[in-house]
RNA sequence: GGAGAGAUGGCAGAGCGGUUGAAUGCACUGGUCUUGAAAACCAGCGUACCUUAAUAGGGUACCCAGGGUUCGAAUCCCUGUCUCUCCGCCA
C-alpha cells in the first residue's frame, strides 16, 4: 500500500510515478474521494461527539431523578444524521481501500524507466560460459539419459508442469537446497525457519499477493492458500508488531515448495522443468530499518550471488525497469544463470527491496529511542535461490561429452562423497 | 469429531449497561533522595485517524473480529476466529 499522506498532498507526482510502472491512477476520482472523505468525515465526528454528550447526560439526569424525554428526543434526531454519515463514510473508505489495494509500489528513482522486460539493465556479469568441445544437451535429454527427471510419469501423476525426479538427480537437488541453506545460516547471517505451507487471505494480502493476484494462487476448500513462496509466511511474521529498533535487522531463510498457477502462461517455457506450478525455493527475507534497505538489498543480492560463485556457474545482474517489476517491489535484481543447452541467461533469483509498501499493509513497524511514534520497517526478500533451476544450471553447466554430470565441489559433501552422476 | 472454559493496555490482572481509554501490580521513562547504586517516594507511560504550523491543544475510533439490542456497550445477544482443559482419533 502506498503512503495515503502522499497520495494527499503529493497527488500527481505520484500518479506519475505509477504511470512509469503502467498502471494508471484516475487522479480526478481519487481527489473527489478524499475531499468528500474529509467533509464526511468530519461531519461524522461532530455527530458522534454530540450524541456522546447527550448520552452522558442522560445517564447524570437520570441518576439526579430528573426527566429525560427532552434529551431523547434529541439525541434521536442525531442518531438518523449520524447513521447516514457513518454508512456514507464507510462507503467512501471501501471505495478507496480499492484503489490502494491495487495500486503497486513505487518506482525507487534509480530503477530505469521502461514498459517490459526489453527496458531491463544489465549491471554486472560474473564468471564465463566454458567452452564445451561436444555437441551439449538440454537438462531435458540429460534427464532422461541418466533416468533422474520423469516429466512423463508426473504428468500422468498430476498433469503438466510438474516434474517428477529420481536417484541421484533427487539426491542432487536435496543437495543443492541444504547447501543453500547452510551458506546462508552459517556465512551471511540468516535464521533459518520451517513454515506452513498454506496461509489465510490476510497472509496474502500482507505481502501483496492479494486482492490483485487471487488468479496466479492454488486455494483449498477452506479457503487457505498455498504459499507461492516462502515470503508470504516469512515477511508476514512481522505482521502487526512492533519491534525493537535493536532487534533490527532480521534476516530469516526458509527452504519451502511454492506453489503457482501459473495462469495465463499457456504455451510458455513449457519444455523442460522451467515454469513448474510446483518447485523448491530457498528465500531470504530481511525486514530491515528503511534508512539500510538499500543498502541491504545490495547485500541480500551479493548473498544469492555467492551461492553461484559457489558453484562456479556464469550469471549476469540485471535490474528490471520500472513496468516489469513485481507489484510489491520498489526496486528490484534479478540473477540470471549461464543455462548453456539454450545458449542464454536464465532467470535463477529475483530479489527485492519492498521498502514500506508490505509493512503498511500488514502494520509492521519498529519504534527507536528517539523517534517516540512507531515507523515501518522495509521489507526485503529474494531468491537465494531456485533450487530447481539451479539443478537445472548444474546439469547443464557441468555435463560431460557422455551425458554424466559432474557434481560441483561444494556439492560433494552433501552427495556422499560422489564426484559424478554416471549416465544409467 | 464430542464436552467445557476463555480472549481486556509490553506482561499479569480487575471491571453493577451510564464522567472507563479502562482499577491495581510488574516492566519501562523522567525526577527527588544518595558519593554511586538499590530501596523508597513523586510524575509519566497505548495505537490509528481527523483537525492544527505543531511531536501544543481539541475531536473520533479501538478492551479477538464482524454484526445486533440500547439514548448510551469492555459489560447484553448472534456469528466467526483463535487459545486452553477433558474424551475420541491420529504421523
Amino acid at each position: 500500500m502506498l503512503d495515503p499522506q502522499m497520495l494527499r498532498t503529493d497527488l500527481h507526482r505520484t500518479a506519475e510515478k505509477l504511470a512509469q510502472r503502467g498502471y494508471q491512477l484516475d487522479t480526478e476520482q481519487w481527489q473527489q474521494l478524499e475531499d468528500s472523505r474529509k467533509s464526511v468525515q468530519v461531519e461524522t465526528e461532530a455527530l458522534q461527539n454530540q450524541r456522546t454528550t447527550i448520552s452522558k447526560s442522560i445517564g447524570q439526569a437520570k441518576a439526579k431523578g430528573e426527566d429525560v424525554q427532552s434529551l431523547l428526543d434529541q439525541v434521536a434526531q442525531i442518531g438518523e444524521q449520524l447513521e447516514a454519515s457513518k454508512n456514507q463514510l464507510k462507503a467512501i473508505l471501501e471505495e478507496m481501500e480499492g484503489v490502494t489495494l491495487y495500486t503497486p509500489n513505487l518506482a525507487d528513482d534509480s530503477v530505469p524507466v521502461g514498459k517490459d522486460e526489453n527496458d531491463n539493465v544489465e549491471v554486472r556479469v560474473w564468471g564465463k560460459p566454458k567452452d564445451f568441445d561436444f555437441e551439449l544437451k538440454d537438462h531435458v535429454e540429460l534427464g532422461h539419459v541418466n533416468q533422474g527427471l520423469d516429466a512423463e510419469s508426473a504428468a500422468n501423476l498430476s498433469g503438466s508442469r510438474f516434474t517428477l525426479l529420481t536417484g541421484e538427480v533427487a539426491q542432487l537437488h536435496r543437495a543443492l537446497a541444504q547447501f543453500m541453506l547452510d551458506m546462508h545460516t552459517q556465512q551471511h547471517g540468516y535464521k533459518e525457519f520451517y513454515v506452513p505451507y498454506m496461509v489465510n487471505a490476510q497472509t496474502m494480502q500482507g505481502s501483496g499477493q492479494l486482492p490483485k493476484f487471487a488468479d496466479d494462487a492454488f486455494i483449498t476448500e477452506d479457503d487457505r492458500y498455498l504459499i507461492p513462496t516462502a515470503e508470504v509466511p516469512l515477511t508476514n511474521l512481522v505482521a502487526d508488531t512492533i519491534i525493537d529498533e535493536q532487534d533490527l535487522p532480521i534476516k530469516m531463510t526458509a527452504h519451502t515448495p511454492c506453489f503457482r498457477r501459473e495462469a495465463g502462461s499457456y504455451g510458455k517455457d513449457t519444455k523442460g522443468m522451467i515454469r513448474q506450478h510446483q518447485f523448491d525455493k530457498v528465500e531470504m527475507v530481511q525486514i530491515v530499518h528503511p534508512e539500510h534497505s538499500d543498502k541491504a538489498l545490495e547485500e541480500m543480492t551479493a548473498h544469492a550471488e555467492a551461492i553461484l560463485q559457489a558453484l562456479e556457474m556464469p550469471y549476469r545482474v540485471i535490474v528490471l525497469c520500472s513496468g516489469d517489476m513485481g507489484f510489491s517491489a520498489s526496486k528490484t535484481y534479478d540473477l540470471e544463470v549461464w543455462v548453456p543447452g539454450e545458449n542464454t541467461y536464465r532467470e535463477i533469483s529475483s530479489c527485492s527491496n519492498c521498502t514500506d509498501f508490505q509493512a503498511r499493509r500488514m502494520q509492521a513497524r519498529f519504534r527507536s529511542v528517539e523517534v517516540k511514534k512507531p515507523q515501518l520497517v522495509h521489507t526485503l526478500n529474494g531468491s537465494g535461490l531456485a533450487v530447481g533451476r539451479t539443478l537445472i544450471a548444474v546439469m547443464e553447466n557441468y555435463q560431460n561429452e557422455d551425458g554424466s554430470i559432474s557434481i560441483p565441489a561444494v556439492l560433494q559433501s552433501y552427495m556422499n562423497g560422489k564426484t559424478v552422476i554416471n549416465k544409467a
